[in-house]
DNA sequence: ACTGTTTGGTCAACTGAATTGACTAGAGCT
DNA sequence: AGCTCTAGTCAATTCAGTTGACCAAACAGT
């Protein structure tokens, strides 16, 4: 169920130029759609669309579950749950900040750094794919200018990425 | 680049190349956020996110709510519960199909065109932003790349935009 | 015509990811 | 000592989406 649309729908598009943002969205569902579909391919069926954002703060050893909140945009609750889950599942785990017996720092784990490795190399897999299409070079633009734009509207900082539309 | 003024936020990304979906997903929501923020500048203080992939089928006119739900790439219940809700809000409309008394037409209602209208100009506006960072040349290029890059892999026809992470 | 099957839409109940609100324990300040 | 702020949790709620049961109109194929 829930197909993804291929030809019969989007009539429009033909007619003129199709915005910035419903490019993006479209974009990004493609690429994590493709993402998850290979993910599972390779034996991972218990990964959610939203477990990668927990994974980069988590590889940096020294993020709370606040700071990512704060990072995603959304309360420490909503975080803490999805942690939760992940630690579940076993991919990711807390430790006490010995500096602050409130808080705990996010790791991975082993099973949660083999998970990001694979990750990263659908990523490289998917982006070698667009640039069969586009050309290498082009494709170098196309990561650049939207980093630049977007750092050029955060003050030097990438935005967060929060879910939902 | 990077005054890495951004300790708190997003401290990767100076480290290595940021994944395309991730950048994706950064636009986007950057966008539409400030879509919406304008849009309430404006006096629309109930329009949410999902609304905007609804304005446009409403105005082929030829729409139905399960030609709706294919585009979005959800079930036609949740698509009639969206439409529901801007039916209420006074956006859209449905009247009856003349070849076949099941289905029903979705319309733009005059506030909805108008509505529709501010959505394109905010898009033109913010596109213009992004081409004073980017230049007009490289905005048209990244548009077109995306475009093409979608098109290549939808078999000439773009995705569908679906909601969720 | 007479069936049987498919299609467009609705009603109702449920799920799950997010929210708000109330709370505890540790830190930090004066 | 206080008084306040911060990190995190527990519990109840909201809301957008789902599944499932259903109806009436359309569309077969005899």
């Amino acid at each position: 169920m829930t197909r993804s649309v291929s030809k019969s729908a989007t009539s429009y598009g033909d007619r003129q130029e199709v915005p910035i943002a419903r490019l993006c969205a479209m974009a990004y569902r493609s690429l994590i759609d493709e993402l998850h579909e290979r993910l599972a391919a390779r034996g991972y069926k218990d990964v959610k669309r939203s477990y990668g954002f927990v994974l980069l703060p988590a590889r940096e050893k020294t993020k709370t579950v606040n700071d990512l909140a704060l990072e995603m945009g959304f309360t420490k609750q909503a975080a803490s749950k999805l942690v939760e889950s992940m630690r579940e599942s076993g991919y990711v785990k807390l430790v006490p900040n010995p500096a602050d017996a409130r808080s705990k720092f996010l790791r991975l784990t082993p099973k949660g750094e083999r998970l990001l490795g694979h990750v990263e190399s659908i990523y490289r897999e998917l982006e070698s794919e667009w640039a069969d299409v586009l050309g290498v070079k082009r494709m170098e633009s196309l990561r650049g200018d939207l980093e630049r734009v977007l750092r050029a509207r955060g003050e030097g900082a990438l935005p967060g990425i929060r879910p939902a539309w």
